[in-house]
DNA sequence: CGGCGTTTGTTAACGCCGTACACTGTTTAC
DNA sequence: GTAAACAGTGTACGGCGTTAACAAACGCCG
């Protein structure tokens, strides 16, 4: 039996998975100032006050709902990815980088909240339930990295070409994270990072509306150099014209 | 005599020159959340209500802003380029892309509300000052890449090598604004702005903090590949190491 | 079972917010 | 000089996040 709970323990878990719920829903339908208190209170039957049972401030149940998304979008990627062959490190990253971009099309509200919203200028004093969601975010891609260079090495520059400035920083993460990746692919990882986040929040934010009503072939084409520049076979294919 | 016009209509245009002040600092002091009516009425000596003489809600006003930001940033774009040469088109794309990414680290809090708030989902409702702003901004990139191209064309792929989906939009768009460029010319400029923006906003956002504490040489080193994308001869120099 | 401390909810209130309305004094134009 | 246009005011409404005081429900232990 799952009695080993008790009531209230239970009652709790429920309040807050409502809870949740509900501030997702005002945020797609009304975009991040639309999560207030009383209409998430109210839908669930409680007062806004008792709110602060379960959360500290408004503030802190974005944060959570930010955590919330952030643990979505890379389930979401994770299982594109898983359902690929181990050895088939081409296919998985561009069903990955697909999964990536459909989630933010399919959710620019949760999108704009998660990446579009400052950490706090002053040494950001970010919660550290971030911290980790962005870890494991990362980690996908960068996991599909290491992978990609275990198998077959892609070219890149010697430590030497690099500006010492940047090969520092590049050498201080990999040592902090134990990526035993060489600097060069690094800089190519960060660099891919750049334009995948770049045509998205682009896409999502609508900033390329002046040239492009459809996003679509430009992401493909993209990919296909980024695979291009990672040694991978893959390209977009088109009917010809 | 500056008298032709009305006392009235002299005290209007200062009034509106204060509440964008007064409204732009609250912008830098508290982000966007924090520009609200009364403190910028009480600044100036009015109250709420009578801001709504000069502006048909907060929303109006912020988008005002928004014009006001967008031009600012233009034009420290515009000066930075007519610091040069006319001729010296290499030093102009370095010195344009370095002043909006000076800008933007200047600016955080104006650069989220310029960059980062969504354009509205369905079919942006947006103002028509927004989009006179954000042509004239885009204008600076896009009148350089003219004239780069009419004085030392770069390598560009054929028309028929581009996804026939990306070509028709790209050909509209030459079309639509009068561009005198080929498409594949149109398609490197969108790739350079992608990680222009890319790079700028991930910076601005924080999201490039796992890795870098200070993304500047990883900054010149895009600018580095841009160019010689570009047929520029600039590379950003470093003490070797 | 009885009682007690903890937890979870309530209501009331404070000081904000954007905004609408009725009203008043000043400025402008004929 | 007078009437219309304008630029303010004060008041008010409903909403917001948050705090404080209090009441009921619950879980636990003797």
């Amino acid at each position: 039996m799952n009695s080993s709970l008790t009531r209230r323990e239970v009652n709790r878990e429920t309040n807050l998975v409502d809870i949740r719920q509900r501030a997702r829903e005002l945020l797609v339908a009304e975009g991040p100032a639309g999560v207030t208190l009383r209409p998430i209170a109210r839908a669930i039957g409680l007062t806004a006050p008792a709110l602060y049972r379960y959360y500290a401030s408004r503030e802190d149940l974005l944060l959570d709902l930010i955590a919330d998304l952030y643990d979505e979008l890379t389930t979401s990627m994770e299982r594109a990815r898983d359902e690929l062959a181990r050895d088939d490190l081409t296919g998985r990253f561009i069903v990955v980088t697909r999964a990536f971009r459909r989630w933010a099309r399919a959710h620019p509200r949760e999108f704009e909240l998660v990446f579009a919203t400052p950490v706090g200028d002053p040494g950001a004093p970010k919660d550290d339930r971030l911290e980790g969601c962005g870890q494991r975010f990362g980690g996908v891609f960068q996991g599909l990295f290491v992978e990609l260079w275990m198998h077959q090495q892609f070219p890149v520059v010697a430590d030497e070409q690099l500006d010492p400035r940047l090969r520092r920083q590049l050498r201080q993460w990999a040592a902090d994270n134990d990526i035993p990746l060489p600097l060069g692919a690094l800089d190519v990882f960060l660099t891919c990072w750049v334009r995948l986040y770049g045509l998205i929040s682009l896409e999502v934010f609508g900033h390329l509306s002046f040239a492009l009503t459809d996003v679509e072939p430009m992401f493909d084409a993209m990919l296909s150099e980024l695979a291009q520049r990672l040694g991978l076979s893959w390209r977009a294919e088109f009917s010809a014209g």
